[in-house]
DNA sequence: TCACTATATCGCTATATGGTGATATTATCA
DNA sequence: TGATAATATCACCATATAGCGATATAGTGA
């Protein structure tokens, strides 16, 4: 793989990396949100939603559209959640897996 | 989805957000290398790739083994790869998109 | 134990980025 | 045009983290 191309991997890692903006596109899954209703649904102030926005926009993962003069917000890249998926399927497996270490302590012999 | 699982998920593609990282997961992809080969491979002083291989390691994205005064590590969740493959898939139909966007200008009016 | 190799950790600086108040922009309506 | 609402942008601070030189630690063999 090209260094231009890890690059731009590593980018969209680093996009799907910060909390608040996966709570955003988590908000946008249920269909497309003003910047308001989505002020009011997360806890952020509006300039910083607007600034995450922005950057989910630029990335590709949402669109938009005016509407008067509000401006709604809209999944444009479902890969998001596949991608999503994957993660928190393999966290699962990992903390249930992690949980039978510590429950089944000392690995006991069972038979067979 | 919990605000707990939000933040693994988050950590997770933070780990993976990082250009040198990848390029650690991928050196490691054909098998299992001591931090001297990686730090060889790549072009980075020691304490860097021991620290980001500390991280993945942490993160539970690599294994690693002691032989001798050498210390081996190896990629132990391979779901990295699907992400990866993912994601570039993704970028490769974005880009040709905008290839075609740029090339056919104007929306051709093509037959049918 | 001493010397040597390989790796990990520490201390520091520089940079990127998130949060936030103030302000600018855009659209609507009277 | 002026007032108002919704959103975007700016300026700033705080924090997280990458990179790096210096140093500590672990393992090996004489």
């Amino acid at each position: 793989m090209s260094d231009k191309m890890m690059e731009l991997v590593a980018r969209r890692f680093r996009m799907l990396g910060e909390p608040f903006r996966l709570r955003l596109l988590q908000q946008l899954q249920a269909g497309e949100k003003t910047v308001n209703e989505l002020v009011s649904a997360l806890d952020g102030n509006q300039p910083n939603v607007s600034k995450h926005l922005a950057l989910l926009h630029d990335a590709g993962l949402v669109g938009r559209r005016r509407d008067g003069t509000s401006m709604l917000y809209s999944i444009s890249d479902p890969m998001v959640f596949k991608l999503c998926d994957l993660v928190c399927r393999n966290a699962a497996r990992r903390s249930r897996r992690e949980f039978e270490e510590l429950s089944g302590n000392g690995k006991r012999k069972v038979k067979s």
